[in-house]
DNA sequence: TTGTATGCGTTATCAA
DNA sequence: TTGATAACGCATACAA
């Protein structure tokens, strides 16, 4: 039989309640029945039972409190899917979720977002705005005891106990590995996202010291569109128009319909690379106009954030990592 | 505050013994309280407790079996350390997990392994061998009750529960649309594990079927190495010398750096693409011999299969899918 | 400082 | 056929 509360309680001879009090810390025991408890729980390799905990956590009445900048950006859909698929589940152990969606990047916004629900939620998963108002906010909760949990964009220097999502850097470093591969004498065009979002610096920045290690890979030129389709399209026109020579082309992140359809209309065989998986650009992966995408696996992320968050709730533990990078996920058409 | 089973019984008038039997379908009730329960637990929306089913399941001291055909064969390392890693987990829910390895695809070694925990266990994980055997072995175990999942292969025609596993089929269609990208006129040779895996043909049958999409791909030869280093060498040596326009090799499975010796031997520029993710595979990859090497996420298979088991033992429900299909991630040099 | 009792939701046993 | 009750392991309010 496994080793339980109720048994280091009887083999040490003291109540469960103060053994409890040991394994929980919770003080008010003298140091020897501590130190003997202590003992004894090591020795008989006592590993708490989670659906005991699970069970009497029900009381607590927990509830997760998840604030996206989602709405009008589809890249999201497949985290948001992922996070109510899994509050499904937590919501079986008796666990809460309440869910928010803004749009965009406005401070003031997200703010009053974490006000509207701070006094109701037990901790918070957010796709922060990486401003001081914003960090402090969130330190402001982590000392609360609220635990924060940033998803898909960090906010360094918080108290936020982890980071889930990808590592942009090394996204960047991917597609110049992959350009290299596909065509090693490539003179690349970069459409950038914006240049607000610290994510999208960090793929450029990863980009261009990866393409140093490649001798023949040549940046040419390298537009912001601000996600949107409009402007990456003309900015592509523009591009394309202004160097003849550029045969390949890197979308840091959104916009990526409008350049393929500039690419289209220009009739020019050009290398296309991109990140994401949103239907457009699965369409184009398909039709052989983007030749490859880099996924962030945003159900994964969706689901990892929640699974931490339970396990912090549950077993009353910090996260053990600081980060959980999900990998950059090389797709082609044959992937779907 | 939640729907339970203590709920339902007070606001439809009978007791919680009633109530667990009609929904758990355990018979003996009468027809007009059941209907009657089963009304007012549709209409109260109850959704059972999980950690409460957990607890209570821990009395039934369930066992996993898991047998794996991982001895000798370094790519299972990871799926192992996931299983391993997950069954920490699932003690802490006073599940058991027994684990046996067998080297290769030995029927008689795996039916021994079977009848030799077929009485401890609740249900069973394993990598079966594609054999009648076997087969009917499986099918007496899921008619004694004990739940099957077949593991990175399958065995059709059974009664398993489910597959968790990649696509092999799909896996060699992927190597034919890398292989395009990186080359478009290439002249290929295969080196094949062996005939005798389903996963490995279902792979060759795979890349062929797609290569045949691609004008300017060509099959030139394919040897067999029986997943080893040393006959993976020589037929290489072997296939390069009498066919000089090779320029890019598939690797179907084992045998990656007996391949790679002789490429490196030659001093041909040759393009290589492989599967999984072994140490040495990650070293020529870093050194520029493997171009893209597709990974079977093996953890992710470990920790999936796991999570499948547990739902299965607590909730009582099969699993809602037969196929769990874990992707084929593509995987170059900047992704380590 | 320590012990006891109760409840979290589900399941199983025993009695009615 | 039904109901009452104890147990799974943990947490906590309250009593000692």
């Amino acid at each position: 039989m496994a080793v339980t509360i109720k048994k280091i309680a009887e083999v040490s001879g003291v109540s469960r309640g103060t053994v409890d009090r040991v394994l929980n810390n919770r003080g008010k025991v003298s140091p020897k029945t501590e130190q003997k408890v202590r003992e004894c729980a090591e020795k008989l390799g006592y590993k708490p039972n989670l659906a005991g905990k699970a069970l009497a956590a029900r009381k607590k009445n927990y509830v997760i409190g998840v604030i996206i900048s989602s709405d009008g950006n589809i890249f999201f859909d497949d985290i948001l899917d992922s996070i109510k698929n899994e509050a499904k589940i937590y919501e079986e152990y008796g666990i809460k979720v309440v869910l928010k969606t803004m749009k965009g990047y406005d401070i003031d916004t997200q703010i009053k977002l974490i006000e509207s629900i701070q006094d109701d939620i037990s901790s918070l998963i957010i796709t922060p705005i990486d401003e001081n108002i914003v960090r402090d906010k969130i330190d402001y909760l982590c000392d609360k005891g609220i635990g924060v949990i940033t998803l898909n964009t960090d906010i360094k220097n918080s108290k936020r106990l982890a980071y889930v999502g990808t590592d942009y850097y090394k996204g960047g470093q991917i597609v110049a590995g992959i350009i290299n591969l596909i065509s090693p004498y490539a003179n690349i065009g970069i459409i950038q996202g914006t240049s607000k979002l610290y994510g999208h610096n960090q793929r450029v920045l990863g980009f261009k010291d990866e393409v140093k290690n490649y001798k023949n890979l040549n940046i040419k030129a390298m537009f912001e569109c601000e996600d949107d389709d409009n402007t990456s399209y003309e900015k592509t026109i523009e591009m394309l128009r202004d160097n003849e020579d550029i045969d390949t082309i890197f979308i840091v992140a959104g916009g990526v319909y409008g350049v393929c359809k500039a690419v289209i209309e220009k009739q020019k065989n050009i290398t296309i690379v991109c990140f994401d998986e949103i239907p457009k650009t699965i369409e184009m992966l398909k039709k052989d106009i983007i030749k490859v995408t880099i996924s962030q696996q945003p159900k994964i992320q969706g689901k990892k954030v929640m699974e931490i968050i339970f396990d912090y709730l549950i077993k009353g533990e910090k996260p053990q990592n600081e980060n959980y990078i999900i990998e950059n996920q090389i797709k082609i058409k044959q992937n779907y």
